[in-house]
RNA sequence: GGGCCGCUAGCUCAAUUGGCAGAGCAACUGACUCUUAAUCAGUAGGUUGUAGGUUCGAUUCCUACGCGGCUCACCA
């Protein structure tokens, strides 16, 4: 026979044999690719609908149907077979006889393949077993699959795979749809949330002059008519405080942003976050909407307040508030040279604290993380805190009380000036939200710029830049306003039970593959 | 970027000290009109991630590279 021509048939006989199949389907008269099914139900409508039926039930009362899906078993028996059909969330048995549906469709029948897409119309019924069924009276072929779908028993385990072709993992992993419908709502239930409560959804650039609002390095691109090198954002912050400067004083956005940095279980490129913003208000007011926020969300989405995350339960009943330095004293490991509450408050205490815990390190091995101890007092309190703190949160938990340097957006205590009145939520040792009472005096603001250069000439590449609009912005006055941002993949691995946040992102960064080999083809 | 681990048929996995590369599912041929991991009989399917090296002989040992996973560093 002649060879069909096409790169799908390098990749194996199993190909070959199907479009030989799609061949003689066209031969017996049959559109190879139609257009549409006049379908009236799914699987899913069918299942939850007629689930209860019984037997004689549907025996009295024939309930026709119409129904498409792809298939995903075949059981034959000669002249007559049974089989499973998804329409994506839920499988239905289909049962197609010779004698139902006619030899000419029973020709059709026998020439699909495992993966093909379908239509379906016939009557309901149960089998022996008791499973509901459809009798089939007529069967179209909607779609042929050439590829073979990964085995049925297994699935597919190849995570590389999984990621890689993700179309592939939903259509065989039904725990990975679920994970992404968890998703949806989760951000659903977030809009609503807000939109209850007087907030406008915006949206800010995702391309910016200048990449602000965060510490991180920042994606570059460039604009050609421009002639001019445009950041991916790294935060929307610093956009959306111009809004409440512009008079939205409740205003929140959803969306991507990107970081130049590393990939890890916890971190993709580019991520999505809720961040919101709300005038007259202080850090205070959002840790009580935080925990509102949260409560609600994961009795909505997880039917509780109590959720399992690995080996973990995490309870959102209660959240526990801690500042900075109370939980380095609480989850201090050694109680021999355990820093005081009040010794932490002086550059002194620190220094000494940090120079006991990296002795703790020493003689824990690589168990423990050491710190820097060339960095001034704030931020050596900050490493402090993720060395021997973090990872312990993992009930929720907010830590307030941050050093000033470590929050160059956030505004001073009125009692100590070099801290912040600032919050992060942790929960199961990850950090999930970030929220602070706005720095609005455009004086200060430009000085913590100022701070931020300083470090950035030193070398740190992640230090904030000048912005000379965003300063002129706060020079027209800006109310007192607390603004927050949340992690939403993150949020979502929580409430998933993921353990690696490309788990809840369709389609994570990947390497591209690598492609078949030289030009001599 | 560092450390550890993995890569064998379309999929899931085997292969003894280094000695002919196998099974199940999927596929193909045949039987079978209530099965559900359908069953029964038979067939085909491989440059063992890539490139080198050691060896009479490499899936197995060594080196480099590629891709991935976990983990550490950084962050959210």
């Amino acid at each position: 026979m002649t060879e069909p021509t096409g790169p799908l048939l390098s990749e194996g006989d199993q190909i070959a044999q199907r479009r030989k199949k799609l061949e003689q389907i066209i031969a017996l008269g049959h559109a190879p690719y139609p257009s549409k099914f006049d379908w009236n139900t799914t699987a899913t409508e069918i299942l939850n609908t007629y689930g209860s039926f019984s037997k004689e039930q549907l025996e009295t009362t024939k309930i026709a149907v119409r129904l498409c899906g792809r298939l995903m078993t075949i059981r034959g028996h000669g002249k007559a077979a049974f089989a499973h059909l998804s329409d994506g969330a839920k499988r239905l048995q289909i049962y197609v006889r010779l004698d139902a549906v006619g030899e000419d469709n029973f020709k059709l029948f026998q020439l699909l393949d495992i993966g093909d897409l379908i239509g379906v119309e016939g009557y309901l019924f149960r089998t022996k077993t008791n499973e509901l069924t459809v009798h089939v009276e007529k069967c179209t072929l909607l779609a042929k699959a050439f590829l073979p779908l990964p085995e049925k028993w297994h699935g597919l385990s190849d995570v590389e795979i999984r990621y890689r072709q993700r179309y592939l993992d939903l259509i065989v992993t039904p725990e990975v749809r679920e994970a992404f419908v968890t998703r949806g709502r989760i951000i659903r239930f977030i809009r609503g949330f807000f939109d209850a409560r007087g907030y406008i959804e915006v949206e800010t650039p995702m391309m910016q002059p200048m990449a602000g609002g965060a510490l991180a390095r920042p994606f570059v691109t460039h604009h050609n008519a421009l002639d001019i090198d445009l950041y991916l954002r790294i935060a929307p912050e610093l956009y959306l405080k111009r809004l409440i400067v512009g008079g939205l004083n409740r205003v929140y956005e959803i969306n991507r942003n990107f970081r130049n940095e590393g990939i890890s279980t916890r971190h993709n490129p580019e991520f999505t976050m809720l961040e919101f913003y709300q005038a007259y208000s202080d850090y205070r007011d959002l840790m009580a909407l935080t925990e509102e926020l949260f409560r609600s969300l994961v009795q909505e989405v997880c039917g509780g307040l109590r959720v399992e995350y690995g080996d973990l339960e995490i309870s959102f009943e209660k959240f526990d508030c801690l500042t900075m330095r109370e939980a380095v004293v609480r989850f201090w490991k050694n109680p021999s040279n355990r820093p005081t509450l009040e010794s932490l408050r002086v550059e002194a205490g620190v220094r000494s604290a940090a120079n006991a815990h990296n002795q703790n390190a020493v003689a824990a091995g690589s168990a423990l993380e050491r710190v820097d101890e060339r960095l001034s007092a704030g931020p050596l309190l900050g490493a402090l805190f993720e060395a021997v703190a973090e990872k312990e949160l993992i009930q929720p938990a907010f830590i307030s009380e941050f050093p000033v340097e470590l929050s160059p957006l956030s505004k001073r205590n009125v009692d100590n000036p070099a801290m912040v009145d600032r919050f992060e939520l942790f929960i199961a040792g990850m950090e999930i939200a970030n929220a602070f009472s706005e720095l609005n005096d455009p004086l200060d603001q430009r000085d913590r710029f100022e701070q931020q250069l300083k470090q950035r000439e030193g070398g740190n590449e992640e230090a904030h830049r000048m912005d000379e609009d965003y300063i002129r912005a706060l020079s027209y006055g800006m109310p007192p306003t607390a603004g927050e941002g949340v992690g939403i993949d993150r949020l979502t691995m929580l409430l998933t039970n993921s353990k690696s946040i490309r788990d809840v992102i369709l389609f994570p960064l990947m390497r591209p593959e690598k492609k078949g080999s030289d030009s001599s083809e």
